[in-house]
RNA sequence: AGACUCGUGGUGUAAUGGUAAGCACAUCAGAUUUUGAUUCUGACAGUUAAGGUUCGAAUCCUUACGAGUCUACCA
């Protein structure tokens, strides 16, 4: 692996950054759950912790109580866990409120924050200068005094930058509502600005990774690092690298849509087939391996691009065709007829020590298996075409029984001296007698586009038919493939759900 | 509109200023195959443009063009 992050710690060290000093953070604000999108987050801060061979912390970044809780955090742990990353110390910014206070409060001191108010009545906003008035109204906000979108702290470093919303940014606003895990302690909240950096700086953190949208947030990162930076600590300047994230076309990553479908009674939670959050792939039995193996594929730049969440695909197929177990399932049943096989007689075919299947003189298979007209591009079931079914004999069509022109019937012989060589096709069959009807669920990525949401409707219910004998033995959340359609997981009794089909060359 | 960032085959990426711009996916062929899957082999195809610096530029500089982010009491 190797990309430009990795060649910017390299060059910090050659520089002198000890590399006793590397450590990274992942740094989620537990207002959501973990979806695709934050994985590419997540590998980077933990793969660099392991090729460093040096610490890393999992910090939830909980400065808003408006919109975080505990099922969230909770949910942001199980995740990154299953995803199998390990980290050295879990954290909060709310561990630091206090000391971000205080850090606020010398910064009006020495003139660099103030008070800005807000009057209703006139309509006004009034910048406060006086410093003992300015740490006054500050007092007065952490008591509570004031109701919300009246009083604000910010920064005063005009000067200083020229990006124009940078110049005097907000850094403390007044919340009043308990907050999950300060309780009531607060009613005054840092926001990003003020607490992200610094949080790096109490942390010792050497790296601090963020996607490309904070690149404009740099500046007043490195000047508040500034400000609160004391060498006499042993410590260090976090420093700022961002990369640019996984844009998705085709599917959800804002939690703002998430929250909007599950309003609207669109989804009913997280694990919905339809939504690429860490619980959905967990749901469809997906293993992380494929998750990360698409992210490492991806890489690390600072070019923006989209990409569909089917690329995705690759990389679940790669490692379930290897692992998934197969099972023959039909999906458009047509009834074959086998006129040299005993009646009543079921020949039982082994498959290993575990499993066997029926087979007997009435099977179904695919009605697009057989063909009437001959076609030598068309290698599947026909008059001329010799054929193997699965695990069995070598057969041919003979004769056709049609209803209201309808192929209903087909009638074929089992040839036993023909050579494997010649047969260009296998496909999969069901015996009749031993019939078992299983519903799949297919399904669609639901995803916004300029305003509008595709695939509301994207669930759409399937049937298909298997035997009665090999259903017995699934294991729930695990994948199968039914031979020739796609990859399939078992959710419970005689229900699956779709996960990728074949591609179809023919 | 400004500020910041970024432009390499169809897609995602690689190349201390130094070989003939490498790899993967996709696509298309051929071989193997009890899955028209997989696997194997091969083909296809690229430095946004124009100037400059240099013995030598994807890489450094300038301009143009294109894309993204931001201009929140979200992070």
């Amino acid at each position: 692996m190797n990309n430009f992050i990795i060649k910017e710690i390299y060059k910090d060290i050659n520089n002198g950054l000890s590399k006793k000093k590397l450590k990274f953070r992942f740094a989620p604000e537990p207002n959501g759950v973990l979806h695709l999108g934050h994985v590419k987050a997540i590998y980077i801060n933990f793969k660099l912790a392991k090729i460093f061979k040096c610490k890393i912390n999992l910090r939830f970044d909980d400065t808003n109580p408006k919109n975080e809780n505990l099922f969230y955090v909770r949910n942001i742990i199980d995740n990154i866990k299953w995803l199998g990353f390990k980290w050295d110390k879990l954290s909060f910014t709310s561990d630091y409120f206090l000391i971000l206070y205080k850090w606020a409060k010398k910064l009006i001191i020495y003139n660099k924050a103030y008070i800005q108010y807000y009057n209703p009545k006139k309509n006004k906003y009034y910048n406060v200068y006086d410093i003992d008035k300015n740490l006054y109204y500050f007092n007065n906000m952490k008591l509570g005094k004031y109701d919300e979108n009246l009083f604000v702290l910010r920064a005063n470093i005009s000067k200083e930058l020229p990006n124009y919303h940078l110049k005097n940014p907000i850094i403390y606003r007044v919340i009043k509502k308990n907050h999950y895990k300060t309780l009531n302690n607060w009613c005054i909240y840092p926001t990003y600005d003020w607490a992200h950096g610094q949080s790096d700086y109490i942390e010792k953190i050497s790296h601090s990774l963020c996607s490309i949208e904070f690149q404009n947030h740099k500046p007043l990162y490195n000047l508040f690092i500034n400000y609160i930076y004391n060498k006499n600590f042993n410590s260090l300047k976090p420093k700022q690298i961002e990369f640019s994230k996984l844009n998705i076309i085709d599917t959800i990553t804002s939690k703002r849509q998430f929250n909007y479908l599950i309003k609207k009674k669109i989804i009913k939670n997280y694990e919905d087939p339809r939504l690429s959050t860490i619980n959905s792939f967990k749901k469809k039995g997906y293993k992380s391996i494929s998750i990360i193996n698409f992210i490492k594929k991806r890489g690390f730049t600072k070019r923006n691009y989209n990409i569909s969440i089917k690329t995705l695909d690759i990389e679940v197929k790669k490692h379930f065709i290897k692992t998934a177990p197969i099972l023959m399932v039909i999906f458009n049943p047509i009834k074959l007829i086998i006129t040299n096989f005993k009646k009543q007689y079921v020949k039982w075919i082994k498959l290993n020590n575990k499993n066997k299947i029926p087979f007997t003189r009435y099977i179904y298979i695919e009605y697009d298996d057989f063909k009437l007209k001959h076609d030598h591009t068309f290698y599947r079931l026909s008059f001329k075409n010799y054929i193997r079914l699965k695990y069995s004999y070598i057969i041919k069509a003979y004769k056709i029984k049609k209803k209201k022109n309808i192929i209903k019937k087909i009638y074929c012989k089992i040839y036993k001296n023909i050579k494997s060589k010649k047969i260009k096709s296998t496909i999969q069959w069901v015996s009749s007698n031993f019939i078992k009807k299983i519903k799949i669920l297919n399904y669609k990525y639901i995803f916004f586009k300029k305003n509008k949401i595709y695939n509301i409707n994207s669930i759409k219910s399937i049937i298909g038919y298997t035997d009665n004998i090999s259903i017995k033995n699934l294991k729930i959340n695990k994948i199968y493939q039914f031979l020739r359609i796609g990859f399939f997981s078992f959710s419970k009794k005689n229900n699956f759900i779709k996960i990728l089909y074949m591609k179809k060359k023919y």
